[in-house]
DNA sequence: TCTAGAATTTAGGTGCTCCTAATTTTGACC
DNA sequence: GGTCAAAATTAGGAGCACCTAAATTCTAGA
């Protein structure tokens, strides 16, 4: 049987593995609010459940059965997030804590029907995109604002949804997926950017800018 | 903090105790599909958070903090019901399972976009009245269809929602709360009822009818 | 009133997921 | 190459909700 936890230990291993290979000790502490042993212990259950690669001192990697699952966890996730703030209306910087609590306890039969009312959505409200049923991701290659270069005109992919205060920021400036957002300037020695949204004009520190990814389809300016 | 095992026996707790003064640990431990042995321990568990009466070998009655909480899960219930049927068209015998899993993550929030999405709703979709916010119940005086006298003519107002067969096999029939249902006959000896539902003649077997409730609202034909 | 059988509780355990404290391993710097 | 701090693991436990098997208590019929 697979368990809460073990859902919330591969989910959170996936996401902490875009980028790095091995995924530590400390990182899913840290993710998932719980003491480091405790980890240990969970990961090598992980392990001997054939879900996860374990090294140890050097961290897991999910082995293919445990990314199934953890796909498919990322699905209803992000299905019960898209859901919420379209069917229910909930605010963008709560329903990921909703969707936590909800992602463990929808059906597959459920899963379909809210995959059905929504029209097939490929991503969710914050831009992240939603895995097939067969675990499929369609693989858009995004820039982080940061590195987007004055002058340039870019439009919102995608946002981190990690902090509810962040994404309310966000939203007061109107910087959701799909906005078109264009850099102004942005000041040296790692200072921040300045950023037109519609009408307005928003400096964003640099940190900020790092967590929003954009594709820069919108055409440049030729001077 | 109030797990879900805690709610899952006030709720039992609460639906059996409909009748009954006390609840005896064997009607628990059926209900529960839990050894009786476990039934004693969270009993006892229960009765220390002064949430229900325990007379040793006589049964548990609820509390009113403990009938509080089982009102909430209750509410939860029934209204995810609801909610599952009309927004999301799930059949009426799924229903009742699925919402035994959503009704431990839904939020205060949740629950109140929901209520008012469906503007409200007073009963579930077998019939059974929603409490209110603050526990209250709406409480109808129904009679079983088994007690209805032949030639008279009921209006469905709730039925069991425990066997999802029954439930399927009565809508088959067209018997969902509403509809309008006349008793053609009885047959003697505990035999089964003839009854009439739009233009259809059913049997049905007195067991079956003893889940039914009706009110008598339709005008009896005055022979 | 006695007693068998049913209902209930006690006793002793299991698996799961978490904890703290102590120990081991790693890796980077001198 | 040695040292030392950070990271990770082992050791030993705790709480929860469940289990089986063995008492105990209740109740109804002889």
């Amino acid at each position: 049987m697979q368990t809460q936890a073990v859902e919330d230990y591969l989910k959170a291993i996936y996401e902490l593995q875009a980028g790095q290979k091995q995924v530590s000790t400390t990182a899913l502490s840290e993710r998932l609010a719980v003491a480091p042993a405790s980890v240990t212990g969970m990961v090598k259950k992980l392990a001997a459940l054939k879900l996860v690669d374990h090294q140890p001192y050097q961290g897991v990697t999910l082995k293919p059965a445990g990314e199934k699952i953890a796909l498919e966890v990322v699905r209803h996730h992000r299905l019960v997030e898209s859901y919420l703030s379209e069917a229910l209306g909930v605010p963008w910087d709560q329903v990921h804590a909703e969707a936590d609590k909800w992602e463990h306890v929808l059906s597959e039969d459920m899963e379909d029907r809210i995959d059905a009312l929504l029209g097939h959505p490929t991503t969710d409200p914050h831009g992240a995109p939603i895995p097939g049923r067969d675990g499929s991701l369609p693989k858009g290659r995004f820039r982080r604002l940061v590195d987007v270069p004055p002058g340039e005109t870019a439009v919102v992919a995608e946002v981190s949804d990690h902090d509810p205060a962040l994404l309310r920021y966000l939203g007061e400036m109107g910087l959701y997926p799909r906005a078109e957002v264009r850099v102004v300037s942005a000041a040296p020695f790692e200072g921040p950017l300045t950023v037109r949204v519609g009408k307005a004009e928003h400096a964003l520190g640099r940190e900020v800018a790092g967590y929003i990814l954009v594709s820069v389809s919108a055409a440049p300016r030729t001077s």
